[in-house]
Formats: structure tokens, C-alpha cells, sequence
RNA sequence: GGCGAGGUAGCUCAGCUGGUUAGAGCGCAGGAUUCAUAAUCCUGAGGUCGCGAGUUCAAGCCUCGCCCUCGCUACCA
């Protein structure tokens, strides 16, 4: 593709489960809003897509949880989110969402293609069902005992506790959470994607594009990563009753998988914004198709969904995928569950027409190549220093003095000055603030513009009017119509960045679509006899109290969940009693060799939590363990600890070191542990 | 353990395919100025570029080893 025709940017969908915080806007939103105003600003033919995801498991789960359908969920959200978007002066073409009709049929009409060029692999399996509701439980459905770590409560795919990856069929007395009743395994069909078919193609098409536009390192490096580990199999259908529903006669009940059907999503909502025209967006390759989002979805939109639309065939793929990494509170992740973040609809409550405040600082920090941070300090003196100081006081002052000593209209008497500076900032800014967008840096590409605020200040520190006005009217008259252009200037380029403010700065000096045209094409001038309005605040200065309710919040946010926390760990250890194993014989028992040891050495072993290497003697050798106690126990402190070790279980490597045996443990069921030890016993001698 | 991204002034970060005295903003110190929301402008101090080897005429940038942070993944009684 030489020069684009058109252009598709997309921004991912934000899940139809909770508000929006500033971590999404500072990743996804704020640059594709940025990149699409600018391209609209330069002239260019651009559609900007977003709309709400509303399928998947955990709408259900949560409905499930509050008594509600899973319908007012994402009716309460999408409208939230689309409200608040709006608030904050996102240029969305169209918010779109995907329990539209619409969308349902256009993503089945998707699966149907794949299915029938056979892309599909069908596989049987046993999975988990639910009798009394009639359904196949997802995994996040089912609730057990962690095999590994015998905590309660472990989901069918993870334990919260240990952290291990799970399979449904691993937990030990699995429990639906629907009807509280123990699934029975029953078998199910689902169409997988065979990944490792694409693999090959899949590699080739990212290095491809990649050469052709510079891809973000970070994304690059996630993708190979993901490649070099080798892809599988992964299922596009799910069992489930909320969500597109697999179009083929034999698949009651069954849905596609969230994955597949929230990207297909973008193209819905382009042929809802765009019923006759849509396919000149998707489907002509002089289209340039750019996704935005947060790292956590990179592996999806580089490496799943471009494998999906090549089996497809008739659409165009992505030519980046500029994605940002996590913008934190101060070091700390932010966490919906925690309710630990800066919620966008709370800030637009807070700080009312200050829309531009937040948009600036989160795209000075914003999370380019690596997660940044977020603090209110910053935010404040980012405000008062940036905003207020630097280009609201210039244009301020420039307005003042045109009010002070012309009463506002721009003089037709005027000398000749040298405004060298000026004239190479303003003829460089289009040239700069272009080469920054296109590769996607948007924080180079504001300070690109706030820079030309700074040549302003300067200018007029150089020069001082308020000095000059005293002799000579004409050179005054001169420096202030020269401030003038400045201003022109930034109300055009600063548009991407600062929406809300721009249309002001317009309107101060009464400018024209035709001026504006002149602006971009760097011809404009500040003709004589032009009325200037009087100013008013571009920004206002905040002070510690504007922004102490939002510290504490924060703190009170961190505080609630520590509480909840511990009061969760002491209704855990408020007593549910593991079941009895099954019965054994006394000979299973006797093939137990459980001897007495002493702990020689123990040291932490690195990067590791748990886990512990320790030498143990056992009076007729000398043996060593690795053993998972570390958060318990510090090595320093058990040395010539007497222990049990059941000596004859397989040795197995754990971290490269082989571990030969195990140490017997006892817990108090408050996350404690403790050794099981026989005092007096001699080293070696067998327990019976 | 595997993979990925980082480790550059007190703080937040720039540094393109290796090339002269390593940059910016904030903070700090000093000065100028008063048109402006005590805003602005100028000057200065401050860095053994994570550590150690190596390649090179020359390394923040390349190679190897190690350490630390973050993420994915595995492992984890």
C-alpha cells in the first residue's frame, strides 16, 4: 500500500461489565481519538469505530450473582459508557454494540464462510454439565478443591489461592455454581481453529508488516513470544445461551466463543454506520486498517483475528496494531474489582468542563512503550504548569494587551519585526506534529504543539509590549498581531489534543472555515481591522484541596479491599472441613516410608515465592528437598528443625534442582503451616 | 525455568542504522521582568548511561555473562 485511500481505526470494545477508568482511556481511547482527529484535521477519509461488547460468560455469571438478566447488564453499561464517552468528547463515528441484530447476523454469517471452507476442526470432548439447569458449564462456572493446593473455591480454569492453571475435570468435588449441585460430565462438539496450521503464514504476515510500517517493539516481542511457544488448538464455540449463536442445525445451545465474535464487532458496527459504502473499508486494500487497544488484547488482534480474516479471504488486515501498555495509580495496577481506580464518570463529575485537563495528562504520560503512572500530584501540576501557565497565560496575555491598548481590533498601523521564531515554529509545527502521529507518539506530538505556547511566552518576554507600547505603537501593535498567529495556530493543531479548548480559541479571534483552511495551508495572516473577543480562563488553577477528596478516595478504595481482604481470609478460616479421602488398606499405608530427619541447610531459592532448597540428614544419607514453605518459614530460622520426610516418594526437578521427598506439614487452616516432627526420634528410624 | 519489555540526572522520560564536551521537562539554586490565573523569561548546579568482560580507531547504542523491575507462561504441599 503506497498512500492509504481511506482509513479504519478501531478502538477496542470496552466489556459491557463495569464503567470505564482512566486506564482505558489513557491506553486505547485518548491515541485512536488523537490519530483520528488529526487525520480529519489534515483532510483525510477516516472512520473511527467502537461500540460495547456484551457477550461472554461473565455478563452471565455476574447476572446470575445480582438476580438479573444478563440484558439490563449491558443495557445499564453500554448506555453508561456511550454516555460518558460522549461527555469526554470522543469522536466515535458510530458506538456500536454487539447484541445488535445486526451484529449477530454478520458474525454468524462469519462462521458460516469458515465453517464451510472446512477451516473448522470439530472435536468431541467431555465437559461439565449442569442437570438441573440444563446447561454446560463454562469453566469459570464450576467452583472445587484445588487438587494442588487443597483450597476451596478454585475455578474450573484457575485457583485464586495457588495460582495454578486448571483444567474443570482437576477439582476435587466439583460444584456448579448455578444450582449448587455436582456437574456430571457429558460429552459436547465444538469447532476449534487449528492454530498451528496458520502458524507458518501468521509469522511470515507479521514479520511482513512490520518491515513495511514500524511496528511497537513491545508488540512484536508479545507475538514472537506467542509464536515461538507454539499455537493450538483453540475452541471458537462455547456452551452457553447469552451470545451469537452458532448457526448450524446441530449446535443447540451452543454460541461462539467472545473472542471470535467481539472483533467481527468492528465490522458490524462499519456496516451499520455505513450500509452501502461499508465494504470499501473492509474489503479494498487501499484501506489502511489500524487497531487500537491495551497489551492484554495484542496476542488476539495480531495473531487470532488476522488468522480468522485471512481463512475468511475477503477482508483487508491490519497494518498496525499500536498498542499501549497499563497506565497505574502511582506503581499500584489498576483494578476494577478493587473499585482501585480513577472512574471516568466520577472525574467528568468532579471536575466539569475540565475534559481537556484529563486528556492532556493522560496523553503526556500516556503508556506508549511501557506502563507509566498516574498520580493527582502530577495531574495538578501538569494543570497549573502546563495548561494554565504555559499556554493559557500566553494566550491570555496576548488578549489582554490587543483589548489593553487597540480595544480589541487588530491595527491597521503597524511596523516591521523580526519574527524569525515565530515564523520557523509555526512553518515547522504541521511538519513535526505529522511526523510524530504517524508513528503513533503522541506524547512527542503534543509537546510539539504546546512547544510553539513556549516560543510565544518567549516572544513576548523578548520584545515586552507593556515597555514598547510607551514609544512606539507600531511595533507593539506588530508583536501582538504576531501573538496573534500563534494563537491562530494552536486552535488548529492543538484540535487532537484538546477538543474543548480549541473551538474557544477560535472563537476569540473570530476565525473563519475559510481562515482555517488558510491555517493549514500556512498562508493565513492576521488581517487589520480583525475583531478580537476578550479572553476568558482557558484553564483554571487547582489547589491541593481541589484534588485531596480524589487522594483520599483512592485510599479509602485501598483500605475497603485490604478490609474486605482479611474479613475474607477470617470467614475462610471459620471452618469448612475437607472430606475424607477414600479408604486404603494398611498395605497402601505400609508403602509409605516416612522417616525422621534433621534440617542441615535451607536457603530461599531465586525467583521463587515459595519454594525452599533445603538438606536435610537423614543419619544414613543426606538428602535434598525442595519444598514449597517459604512464605511460612525463613530458611535461617529452621535449620536443626526435626522433621518427617516420606522418603520414598519419586524425586522430581523443581526449578532444575531435584527434589527427593517431601516434608510433612501441618496448617492451622489460617495460612500457616507447621512441621510435623518427632522430637526424640533418631534420624532414619521409620514412622508406624 | 522459558519468552517478552525495561534498567540513562532527585523525579518522569528522550537518545535514529555505534562517531565530537549524553539531552528535555519537573524539582532545586541564582537572576530578569510585571502585560498575565504570583503566571512568564534567562542562567546554573546535578549523571562512572544496572554490573562485569569483549568487539571496534570509537559503545548508552553491538556480542557474551550476571543482577534488578514489570508482563506473559510454566513450575510451585
Amino acid at each position: 500500500m503506497n498512500k492509504p485511500k481511506r482509513y479504519l481505526v478501531t478502538s477496542a470494545l470496552p466489556y459491557s461489565n463495569g464503567p470505564l477508568h482512566i486506564g482505558h482511556l489513557a491506553g486505547v481511547y485518548v491515541p485512536a481519538d488523537i490519530y483520528v482527529r488529526y487525520l480529519r484535521m489534515i483532510g483525510e477519509d477516516v472512520r473511527f469505530i467502537c461500540g460495547s461488547d456484551e457477550h461472554g460468560a461473565a455478563i452471565t455469571l455476574r447476572a446470575k450473582k445480582e438476580g438479573i438478566t444478563p440484558r439490563e447488564i449491558i443495557d445499564k453499561y453500554h448506555e453508561m459508557n456511550k454516555r460518558n464517552f460522549e461527555r469526554f468528547g470522543m469522536s466515535f463515528d458510530i458506538y456500536h454494540r454487539t447484541s445488535d441484530p445486526l451484529h449477530h447476523q454478520t458474525s454468524a454469517d462469519f462462521f458460516t464462510v469458515l465453517n464451510n471452507k472446512g477451516v473448522f476442526t470439530e472435536k468431541e470432548s467431555e465437559q461439565y454439565y449442569d442437570e438441573e439447569y440444563q446447561q454446560f458449564l463454562a469453566d469459570r462456572y464450576i467452583t472445587g478443591t484445588c487438587p494442588k493446593c487443597s483450597s476451596e473455591g478454585a475455578y474450573g480454569d484457575q485457583c485464586e489461592n495457588c495460582g495454578s492453571s486448571l483444567d474443570p475435570t482437576d477439582l476435587i468435588n466439583p460444584m456448579s455454581t448455578l444450582s449448587g449441585s455436582t456437574p456430571v460430565l457429558k460429552k459436547t462438539k465444538h469447532w476449534y481453529l487449528p492454530m498451528g496450521d496458520y502458524q507458518e503464514w501468521v509469522g511470515n504476515w507479521i514479520e511482513a508488516q512490520q518491515s513495511k510500517e514500524v511496528w511497537k517493539k513491545h508488540v512484536v516481542g508479545q507475538c514472537r513470544s506467542w509464536l515461538t511457544q507454539g499455537l493450538n488448538d483453540r475452541s471458537m464455540t462455547r456452551d452457553l445461551d447469552w451470545g451469537v449463536a452458532v448457526p448450524l442445525p446441530d449446535a443447540e445451545g451452543k454460541v461462539l466463543y467472545v473472542w471470535l465474535d467481539a472483533p467481527i464487532g468492528y465490522i458490524s458496527a462499519t456496516k451499520a454506520l455505513l450500509p452501502d459504502t461499508w465494504e470499501q473499508y473492509w474489503k479494498d486494500e487501499d484501506c489502511k486498517l489500524l487497531h487500537f487497544l491495551g497489551k492484554d488484547n495484542i496476542v488476539f488482534h495480531c495473531i487470532i483475528f488476522p488468522m480468522i480474516l485471512h481463512a475468511h479471504g475477503d477482508f483487508v488486515l491490519p497494518t498496525n496494531v499500536p498498542a499501549c501498555q497499563f497506565l497505574n495509580l502511582k506503581g499500584y495496577k489498576m483494578s476494577t474489582s478493587r473499585n482501585l481506580a480513577v472512574w471516568l464518570h466520577e472525574y467528568l463529575d468532579d471536575f466539569p468542563e475540565q475534559e481537556d485537563v484529563l486528556r492532556y495528562v493522560l496523553t503526556v504520560n500516556m503508556p506508549e512503550g511501557r506502563d507509566t503512572d498516574f498520580s493527582w500530584e502530577d495531574f495538578k501540576d501538569r494543570n497549573n504548569k502546563e495548561l494554565v501557565g504555559i499556554l493559557g497565560n500566553f494566550v491570555n496575555r496576548v488578549l489582554v494587551l490587543i483589548h489593553k491598548y487597540f480595544d480589541g481590533i487588530v491595527p491597521a498601523e503597524t511596523a516591521d519585526i523580526d519574527t524569525t521564531l515565530i515564523d520557523d515554529a509555526l512553518t515547522n509545527l504541521p511538519k513535526e506534529l505529522d511526523k510524530w502521529v504517524q508513528r503513533y507518539e503522541f506524547r512527542k506530538a503534543v509537546d510539539v504543539v504546546m512547544d510553539v505556547a513556549g516560543v510565544g511566552n518567549k516572544f513576548l518576554a523578548d520584545t515586552e509590549p507593556w515597555k514598547l507600547i510607551k514609544t512606539d505603537k507600531a511595533q507593539t501593535a506588530a508583536i501582538l498581531t504576531a501573538g496573534l498567529k500563534i494563537i491562530a495556530y494552536l486552535s488548529v493543531y492543538l484540535e487532537p489534543f484538546l477538543p474543548f479548548t480549541t473551538p474557544k480559541l477560535k472563537a476569540f479571534l473570530n476565525l473563519t472555515e475559510e481562515d482555517i483552511t488558510a491555517i493549514k495551508s500556512g498562508t493565513f495572516e492576521v488581517a487589520a481591522g480583525r475583531k478580537i473577543n476578550k479572553a476568558s480562563l482557558l484553564f483554571k488553577k487547582l489547589d491541593d484541596k481541589a484534588i485531596a477528596p480524589q487522594i483520599a478516595k483512592l485510599e479509602a478504595a485501598q483500605k475497603a479491599y485490604d478490609d474486605s481482604q482479611k474479613a475474607e481470609a477470617a470467614a475462610a478460616a471459620g471452618k469448612t472441613y475437607e472430606p475424607l479421602k477414600p479408604e486404603i488398606s494398611y498395605e497402601d499405608f505400609a508403602k509409605l516410608d516416612i522417616r525422621t530427619a534433621t534440617i542441615l541447610a535451607a536457603e530461599k531459592m531465586k525467583k521463587t515465592d515459595k519454594l525452599l532448597k533445603i538438606t536435610l540428614d537423614l543419619g544414613f544419607e543426606q538428602r535434598t528437598v525442595v519444598s514449597g514453605i517459604a512464605q511460612h518459614h525463613q530458611a535461617e530460622n529452621i535449620i536443626g528443625q526435626k522433621v518427617l520426610i516420606l522418603a520414598n516418594l519419586a524425586p522430581r526437578k523443581l526449578r532444575g534442582v531435584e527434589s527427593q521427598g517431601m516434608i510433612l506439614m501441618a496448617g492451622d487452616g489460617k495460612n500457616n503451616l507447621f512441621f510435623v516432627s518427632a522430637h526424640d526420634a533418631e534420624n532414619g528410624e521409620g514412622v508406624s
